[in-house]
DNA sequence: TAGTGGTCTAGACCACTAT
DNA sequence: TAGTGGTCTAGACCACTAG
């Protein structure tokens, strides 16, 4: 095990070497069953306290990436069923993530009074303005996913003259406006397909259909989005790692 | 805020403050938005040190009941979807959890070879067993959701003999054999229902069923489940919380 | 300036596992 | 007996927010 950190800079320690195991066991350079240094010897190697080291562990094993037995050691886990890492990341994201190619056609981009359950959503008043964007997600330039999405105006003005054919929304939520996301609440559920989605995603009508429900929040605990994801069952599967007690 | 500690017990001192608070927001003694003693506030009232009070608000945080903010404090989270925080537990505790009465009739209990997919999830043989059962689940004495799961044999000898019926299975498992559960991975997917779903569930053939595939890890890593649910999707939707940095 | 959460240290004792 | 992870302490400094 080979860990240089970098004292000086602004990322964490823990943060640093849970990187650097978890880029190790993703480029299978630590291989599923294979012993990871244990809390103290992590310490050591590092040149930090073992709380520090056992917080880069304890993330790693929230993860799913490593599982720990007391008395014996910590060792890479084992995947059984090929689950990515499902963390708070957008489409664009999470596309590449499976080694595909994102893209995104927008249909609709309009601001306009917020319905009752979407204001309740995102906790604003019906009289309050949102962004209302329907957009066709591709993957490697076949359609995948319809996505209804409303986001609060008053947080993010000018939001319509980004370029979002393009850029992934979250990363000019950051970097234009400097709000990072932090949490969100999902609710899956499944349906069969309408004649306008059916032929949005080029499938037959009443084929199945994923519904993501999403509401992400931002740091400060802002509702940013309420987004309603559609989809096709038969080229998309949402994978979890589930674990109990994250402390 | 009252909060006494059981310094005997052998729970640990973070865990019995997390569940404290917990259960004041679920019982809405704390409400959403309201002010949760600050870290340094909460190790003065329990008479612990800061990071112990610290680790009981992380798990409140990874589950979205609360949420921080630098400079200023810790807040209830508002819940904006009907979000059940789902966690790595059965069907029966997640329906007593949603207010319904689950019960289950086992459709089918034998022992057989595992299929090559079966062994390779939970890390076995093809020589070897696995009990394969098939229940239906109910709630409120009305299907839910049709099971298909595969537990192998070596690890639980005479399972079939248990009351299955009646009793949650991770709490025979835990009980009888001492093998408590630690992680998963789920994947979801929509699917159509075919004639015998949609007979066993009591709905229409291609109705709309959420299919969630998953594997049960114990807490020494071993692979104690492999078990495929069919919902049927009109009454039944999956919550998730999801947060960044789970550390 | 006072208070907050974020990070980090250098210890400690415990229950557990393997040899 | 030696090593592991689980828990806990009593501090420390930092960046940040509010009044």
């Amino acid at each position: 095990m080979n860990l240089t950190l970098d004292r000086i800079s602004s990322v964490p320690l823990y943060a640093q070497i849970h990187g650097e195991i978890r880029r190790q066991i993703e480029a299978d350079q630590l291989k599923a069953g294979a012993a990871v240094p244990s809390e103290r010897e992590l310490a050591e190697i590092c040149k930090v306290s073992r709380m520090t080291a056992r917080q880069a562990l304890n993330a790693l094993k929230n993860e799913g990436f490593v599982y720990q037995e007391r008395g014996i050691g910590t060792f890479v886990a084992k995947r059984k069923l090929d689950v990515h890492t499902r963390n708070l990341i957008g489409f664009t994201e999470e596309m590449r993530g499976r080694g595909l190619t994102p893209s995104t056609k927008i249909l609709l981009a309009r601001r306009e009074n917020a319905a009752q359950e979407v204001a309740q959503e995102l906790g604003i008043e019906t009289a309050d303005e949102v962004f209302h964007f329907q957009r066709l997600r591709l993957a490697d330039d076949s359609p995948l996913a319809f996505e209804d999405a409303f986001l609060p105006v008053k947080h993010f003005p000018d939001l319509d003259a980004k370029n979002l054919e393009n850029e992934s929304l979250y990363k000019i939520l950051e970097t234009e406006y400097g709000v990072a996301m932090r949490r969100a609440e999902e609710i899956l559920e499944a349906t069969c397909a309408s004649k306008e989605i059916a032929r949005a995603l080029a499938i037959k009508p009443k084929s199945a259909l994923l519904i993501v429900h999403r509401v992400v929040f931002s740091e400060s605990n802002l509702a940013v989005e309420s987004v309603r994801t559609f989809y096709r069952a038969d080229r998309y599967r949402a994978t979890f790692v589930l674990t109990k007690n994250a402390v």
